[in-house]
DNA sequence: CCCTAAATACACGCATAAGGGTATTTTCAT
DNA sequence: ATGAAAATACCCTTATGCGTGTATTTAGGG
């Protein structure tokens, strides 16, 4: 079994080495590459051939973030654990999209910080539980948002129609695509633009875009 | 230190067998409750109390996603982790926003399974390697298509002239709005079609919420 | 079997967007 | 200071959507 080799990227020095000096314990970790900005991890990358990069956040030049997006951009094999003094919804939702797999507190106490290593550098996923619990937050705030049908639902005809519409056809267009007359079609744009209580198509979409009906 | 109590709804006889045998036999373990179907578990959860629901996806009457959405709508805490054959990108996402902590695939080992089970007794999530990876994809796939800058951008003006046309405003009460002649308006219009190859402001309208630009 | 919701269809008129131009002024970077 | 891009403005014509109203047929639940 091979050695999980790691590079780390922080500008505070004493964290810096503290992590070193855990990492270098452990038999089956392999640390290849310090850093003290982001820029020099990632310049470093084809020589240090890591199989995780454990990046801070906030760092002076390149931050994490932008870090992060670099290395999956170019090296998508190569995967990044965040360490972060932020446990807000926007630092988390940054660096998901940015691709790391793993975010954790800087409060991280050794076996996690191992534990984390260990899930991702197997291509799973490692967040720690005040993160979790942000992430559960967010997700089911934002089902919350999409579960709400409150009623005017449109039926499935009206989403059809809708859908064309979207797909920039006018009226004649769907009427021959759905061989149905184009009366037809403006009756059921009007019944929709009356149930979701919207003036124009416009506000029609973007009311289905809202709710993902198209 | 308590043992975790835990649930455990499928369909399938002999996987709930084979579950409840080899969570029987850890220690750290308590198998508080079996059942062929979601609605029995969700009915029980008051009196068996889990801190994990192990749930099938696919069930008879109510299914793994609703059984999760109903589970975190009033008991919270309950952290569920769903037993899945599927591993493509709708059941995963499907299932993440109806709440789950975690998600396995019905090939998962004994020692996964039990990994699995104590991150979300904590509040922590687990994804096995395949779900992480296409998780991963899908972020970057969405980042990908808001990354992209690609060209026709709209001015600071023509976004002005959007934002009021996405609230429905015509092109009158966009003029007034904005201190400008209707004519201004119109061409604005006319310049962000042809920036943008479309056709309609409805195109224009989709264009832009794709981008998060309005 | 009845009732309702949905899907289908049509008429008429007004309002407005789209499509084609052209042109002036402002702003900003080279 | 000059040139390009952006913002401003106007004209004309055609196409299309919106508003309001009515009506028939079909499908499904009670």
């Amino acid at each position: 079994m091979t050695r999980t080799r790691i590079v780390v990227a922080d500008d505070h020095h004493i964290l810096l080495d503290g992590l070193n000096a855990l990492l270098q314990k452990q038999k089956d970790i392999e640390v290849v590459g310090l850093y003290d900005n982001g820029q020099k991890l990632f310049d470093d990358l084809p020589n240090s051939k890591p199989d995780v990069a454990l990046v801070d956040i906030s760092m002076p030049g390149m931050n994490g973030c932008e870090l992060t997006q670099k290395i999956k951009e170019f090296y998508p094999k190569v995967y990044v654990i965040t360490l972060s003094m932020f446990d807000d919804a926007t630092h988390i939702m940054e660096m998901i999209e940015a691709g790391v797999s793993g975010y954790l507190l800087k409060n991280v106490n050794d076996k996690e910080l191992l534990d984390a290593i260990n899930m991702v550098k197997d291509g799973r996923m490692y967040f720690s539980a005040e993160v979790s619990e942000k992430i559960t937050t967010m997700i089911v705030h934002q089902q919350k948002k999409l579960a709400q049908p409150e009623e005017p639902k449109l039926t499935e005809r009206e989403l059809e129609v809708l859908t064309l519409v979207a797909q920039e056809m006018n009226n004649a267009e769907i009427a021959k695509a759905l061989f149905i007359s184009e009366r037809t079609v403006e009756t059921h744009r009007k019944n929709m633009l009356r149930k979701t209580n919207n003036k124009t198509i416009v506000g029609l979409l973007k009311y289905a875009l809202e709710r993902n009906l198209i």
